[in-house]
DNA sequence: TTCTAAATTTAGAACTATTCTATATATGAT
DNA sequence: ATCATATATAGAATAGTTCTAAATTTAGAA
């Protein structure tokens, strides 16, 4: 793990560069998006910030999530699963994958998913978001064959 | 246009078949929901409704919705564009388009969207969900020309 | 028909996630 | 140190949906 105060600097840097006065309140919030946090709600955030930083109001947790994505260093995420916004911490274009057991989210690289649109409509596309459902650790065997065994009393 | 009282004898008995007990607030959602509502929002259902039927409450449109999801007549679909929920009439798996001129959403099927996942992880995909944006009418040359000249004073 | 039990509808309260508002506090430039 | 501006704060407001409890309607029995 990075030592904490450089890792503080490096997160400084980085809210400078993209324009965002690093105040000890983003600082704090953007090294836990930026270097830990997966895929959080602004719930969970909130959540964390009452746990490591003393006072920070649910306004300014919303406030640096619109800030930070304005400074596009994290993204907003809507999926259809939940009617909480996700925070992502990349940045460039990708999909997701949603594992259904566990609820957890996955980013999946573009080139990993091939998507050609041939529209019968003579239409133009911008742009295209996929969400990938199923098992993203897939059942070992053993754990498979047990799950299908019927409990023997 | 099928004369109202065959239409409305039509949804009672499609009502009928999938299990939902046909009251006149049902067979006057689902005449709306299934011949001629495009997309609609719980809100827009609600305005057809108090245009259109006496007193309809909106816990009965929520209600009928949520019944009429639960019978597979009709779907939900949640997109990230808004955080209003759609009701698609179309119930089998398909895409959509988002038209970020108009806003409107078009139903693509899946046969129109090549799309072949090919994780590096060894994960089990069990759907897919595609949204693409862009120009669903896509415009002429002389649209596009007149749109681009500035205007002269 | 009338009665009755269950299903449905209703109005409004409650809820969840987010945004807004007004005030207080902190910051950087002078 | 002062001042203007930016930021942070608590709490109110909002949007969309779900819940609750009471009233109404329904289908079937008597």
């Amino acid at each position: 793990m990075m030592k904490s105060s450089a890792e503080q600097a490096a997160i400084e840097k980085r809210l400078k560069a993209a324009g965002v006065r690093p105040t000890a309140q983003r600082i704090a919030l953007a090294r836990f998006l930026l270097n830990g946090a997966d895929h959080p709600t602004a719930e969970d955030v909130k959540k964390w910030a009452d746990e490591n930083f003393p006072k920070m109001s649910l306004a300014t947790v919303y406030n640096t999530l619109a800030l930070l994505v304005r400074a596009k260093l994290i993204k907003e995420v809507k999926l259809p699963h939940t009617s909480r916004v996700i925070y992502d911490d990349r940045v460039s274009a990708h999909y997701h994958f949603l594992d259904e057991k566990s609820g957890k989210i996955y980013d999946v690289d573009p080139s990993e998913v091939e998507v050609k649109p041939r529209l019968k409509k003579n239409a133009s596309v911008r742009g295209v978001e996929v969400l990938l459902r199923g098992r993203w650790e897939s059942e070992s065997r053993q754990i498979r064959e047990r799950r299908g065994k019927t409990h023997v009393q």
